[in-house]
RNA sequence: GCGCGGGUGGCGGAAUUGGUAGACGCGCUAGACUAAGGAUCUAGUCCGAGUUAAUCGGGUGCGGGUUCGAUUCCCGCCUCGCGCACCA
């Protein structure tokens, strides 16, 4: 596209202003102390998740969110807040581990040539992000910290007293002995079945599995010792806590979800002499406990089975192991089981029941054993219905509902004492008489298991931890950070101690002593990066005091919706234990969440490179200019929603930006741009544009602190059109209009703004020069005041006529005017009018008939 | 299966303490300017009837209800998207 034929020159402004903006600093945000820091101003903190800088650059999604936030920080800013809205990396990561690994690369130099890449692009966006603040996980002065959390972590323990965090030496001083103290530690070792990955060479979390497994990679159960995260302390708080947050309700049911609490009983039964628990929610349905079930991985399984059933237990474990979670779950609707032979006791009636192994029992979830209960369980019945077992009623529904199968709530029956109680009062009854008998105890119990924090990967923050006579101990915190050593050969051994036990110098910390090689996930880094935002250069502390006090947590986070449960509640985890030891003021990190919805592709398919349907961001700012990609990605819809690309859309922005381009520049008979001559000096007094311009302000404002990017746009729009068609322009009035824009569009207004300036003195900035700086202009409500307003007649309900009137004209007047209307009157003759409604400012309803 | 969120013109989407459905933009149609227009400007554009008008009828997934009045509230259903998925 030769330059003539663009609508406006951005490609020469644009980059003009990011270099005004670069050299003077514009978004740079004191921090508390620093000279320049104004400690009357409120406070706003505003974050976008940091992004992964893979290789392919931004893609449309990036700009999406973080035009929305950079809006707002800009919105704020003229608002006269002190603004925090950093950027940074979340840079380790496995394509820059995997690409080292296929050509001997540092990871780190791939690293760093993707952040450049990425720091170009958001530049290139005019996002006015405080660059000073920038950070990298990867960044040994971050790392350092990151490891200085973990030891936090390390040397706590929960307090269920207080459900709050305390260090260790609490316990020390008490007397416990190492052994003790490192069972309760919140980061500890555990061998335990984790999910291995073969083809990684790593082991990696739940939460993960599905994710790789999608990409090809291959993953098994192996028990392994590895480094856990005691979450499942906090799933009480981490539930409770949602409650005053400005979270999406679906985000916050996710999460809830994802802890998944139950509340019920666990029941001791008695196999043969081997105790064995239940977890049931429905206690109360204890006497219709028809057989027992082991999930086939049940460490008790082999002791309990009688020697005639050993054979086909044993090929029933076999067949179960060789079974992959997709057939064991998804698609396994027929369930299978075999008996073992045993009985167990059912505790509250001795009764005898079959104990049987079924892979619908989980190892994983409660105790790995069920009692099972066909009348009212519904996966119980289908495997009682199969099999031929007992099914036997202990609930009537209040309902009509068959009973068979029913899970609902009703009254006890069959059940012995409980009978007649209402399940709730049964449930109660049932566990008042557990706990007298020693047979079991009131219980909750949570789908969220601990979290398997090591990796066995290179691009990592190593743990900051030593082995000694086969114990663990941390590394002392003046040692801080713990690097990587240098390598060549970052593959993994095959082995759980990962690449790093290759690296026999650095391993050897001492004759005694050699270092942990295992590595942190790349969770680790994000799950404190909006901290260390508020004082990036620290090297005293992870953040300080004064810092941390003023920014406290964040105000607004934007980011897509992948991240729902995991980041965010391995964040909001660490925030409440840092919180528990006294370094940081708040309970939760991010006050507000806002998710951006998905950008599909053209096709309203997701982008992918294999349908050819991505939009690459540079082209879009090459062809039509970063304002135009800022403002098209918030005219498209509204901010949360999913929806499809368009880029005849992109032209129709641009075509806007070029109607307020030309409300100031009009083409000279060389094509270049001089000042329009409909700008005037001139006192604004035509009634029509002051009052566009101020329902502009006052809309504009309105929709950015709604988030309601979108229509704030429609309403420019509108204004831009009015502004078009006057004969005369106020230069006053156009600068108003600019800095409502500045927001979405800074390059061209600021453009548009310093060029009127330099002719209208009205239109000019007293202080600053720059409109980034300037005051959010106010709207006056005077100008809104209409002189008539037009009232919608209706005549039972359907409109027959519009009458305009004075606002201040009374409900009587309006009445008779209405009736006065000609097709009102052709309406509503023959009928006798049974009744008017007038709503001021709006219509009148004539019922007739 | 369970949970959550949606369904409005040819398209993206506006509008809710219940009060003119379709703002704004795209696309389309006609016209102006022009050597030309893929630039710009003007007018029109929910569907149907009506002479381009006035006007009339229908219309927010489907069916019912409440109301003077329902895209908005209630009940039942259909459908699309997302999440979880044998969680005892």
């Amino acid at each position: 596209m030769s330059d003539q034929r663009k609508p406006f020159p951005f490609d020469e402004f644009e980059p003009k202003w990011q270099q005004y903006w670069d050299n003077h600093q514009t978004f740079r945000t004191p921090n508390p102390g620093d000279e320049d820091f104004d400690v009357s101003k409120p406070k706003y903190y505003i974050l976008d998740m940091f992004p992964y800088p893979s290789g392919a650059g931004l893609h449309v999604g990036h700009p999406e969110g973080y035009t929305a936030t950079d809006i707002i920080g800009r919105y704020k800013k003229m608002n006269d807040h002190n603004v925090l809205h950093p950027m940074g990396w979340d840079a380790f990561g496995l394509p820059a581990e995997q690409y080292a690994i296929k050509t001997g690369q540092h990871p780190r130099i791939t690293t760093e040539a993707n952040v450049d890449n990425f720091r170009r692009q958001l530049k290139e966006l005019g996002f006015g992000y405080d660059w000073t603040r920038e950070v990298n996980t990867t960044d040994p002065n971050y790392v350092r910290w990151t490891q200085w959390i973990f030891l936090q972590l390390y040397d706590s323990y929960f307090n269920e007293k207080t459900q709050k965090a305390a260090p260790v030496s609490e316990l020390e001083a008490k007397g416990w002995t190492r052994e003790q103290i490192d069972d309760v530690r919140l980061a500890f070792i555990q061998e335990a079945p984790v999910n291995w990955s073969p083809s990684m060479g790593t082991v990696l979390a739940n939460e993960e599995v599905e994710e790789w497994k999608n990409k090809g990679e291959t993953v098994e159960r192996r028990p392994l010792r590895q480094w856990m995260l005691r979450i499942t302390k906090y799933a009480e708080r981490l539930i409770n806590e949602l409650d005053d947050l400005d979270w999406p309700e679906s985000i916050k049911l996710l999460q809830k979800n994802w802890i998944g609490k139950s509340t019920g009983a666990e029941v001791r039964f008695d196999i043969q002499g081997h105790e064995v628990s239940v977890f049931t929610t429905r206690p109360d349905t204890l006497f219709g406990a028809t057989y027992m079930v082991l999930a086939p991985e049940h460490p008790l399984v082999s002791e309990v089975t009688t020697p005639d059933q050993k054979e086909s237990v044993q090929a029933y474990i076999t067949s179960c192991t060789s079974k992959s979670d997709l057939e064991r779950g998804d698609l396994n609707k027929n369930k299978s089981g075999i008996p073992t032979g045993a009985t167990a006791t059912n505790p509250v009636n001795g009764e005898q029941i079959p104990v049987w192994i079924a892979d619908y029992v989980m190892m994983g979830y409660g105790t790995g054993a069920i009692m099972a209960v066909p009348a009212h369980d519904s996966r119980d019945f289908e495997f009682a219905t199969k099999f031929e077992l007992p099914v036997i009623q202990v609930v009537q529904p209040d309902t009509n509902d068959d009973w068979q199968g029913f899970t609902g709530n009703g009254v006890s029956v069959n059940s012995g004492f409980l009978d007649g109680l209402k399940t709730r009062e049964a449930k109660n009854k049932i566990i008042a008489w557990l706990e007298e008998n020693d047979k079991g105890e009131a219980k909750v119990n949570y789908k969220l298991r601990d979290w398997l924090f090591s990796r066995q990967r290179y691009w990592g923050e190593p743990f900051p931890i030593l082995w000694e006579d086969g114990n663990h101990k941390a590394v002392p915190e003046s040692e801080l950070p713990v690097l990587q050593p240098e390598m060549d050969d970052f593959k993994p051994t095959g082995s759980p101690e990962g690449p790093l036990a290759k690296a026999s110098d650095w391993i050897n910390y001492s004759t005694t002593a050699v270092r942990e090689t295992n590595t942190m996930p790349q969770w680790a880094g994000s799950c404190w990066y909006y901290l260390r935002y508020c004082d990036p250069h620290n090297c005293e502390r992870f953040v300080s005091e004064d810092a941390e006090a003023y920014w406290k947590n964040v105000d607004l986070y934007v980011g897509g919706t992948e991240h729902a449960v995991l980041h965010l509640l391995y964040a909001r985890f660490w925030h409440k234990v840092l919180n528990d030891l006294g370094h940081v003021s708040t309970i939760e990190p991010f006050q507000k969440l806002v998710n951006q919805g998905l950008i599909l592709g053209e096709d309203g398919q997701k982008m992918s490179k294999s349908l050819g349907n991505v939009v690459n961001p540079d082209d879009v700012v090459k062809e039509y200019g970063a304002d135009a990609l800022r403002l098209y990605e918030m005219f498209m819809g509204p901010l949360e929603q999913v929806k499809p690309w368009q880029m005849k859309g992109v032209e129709g922005v641009a075509r806007f930006l070029a109607k307020v381009w030309r409300l100031a520049f009009e083409q000279n008979q060389e094509g270049e741009w001089v000042l329009s001559s409909k700008l005037t000096d001139d006192k604004p007094t035509d009634k029509e544009l002051l009052k566009v311009l101020h329902e502009t302000i006052k809309k504009v404002g309105d929709d950015i602190e709604k988030l309601s990017f979108n229509t704030a746009i429609s309403q420019m729009m509108i204004c831009t059109n009015a502004f078009g068609k006057a004969n005369k322009l106020p230069a006053l009035l156009m600068r108003d209009l600019l800095k409502c824009l500045n927001p979405f569009a800074p390059h061209i207004t600021e453009e548009i703004h310093h060029k009127i300036g330099e002719v209208f003195p009205s239109a000019k900035c007293s202080k600053s020069r720059i409109l980034a700086d300037r005051a959010w202009p106010s709207f006056n409500e005077d100008f809104l005041i209409e002189d008539e307003v037009e009232i919608v007649v209706q005549v039972n309900g359907k409109l027959r006529g519009k009458i305009s009137i004075s606002p201040d004209t009374s409900k009587d007047e309006i009445e008779a005017l209405a009736q006065q209307d000609a097709n009102v009157i052709q309406h509503t003759e023959g009928k006798t009018i049974r009744k008017i409604i007038v709503v001021p400012g709006r219509l009148v309803n004539i019922v007739a008939n």
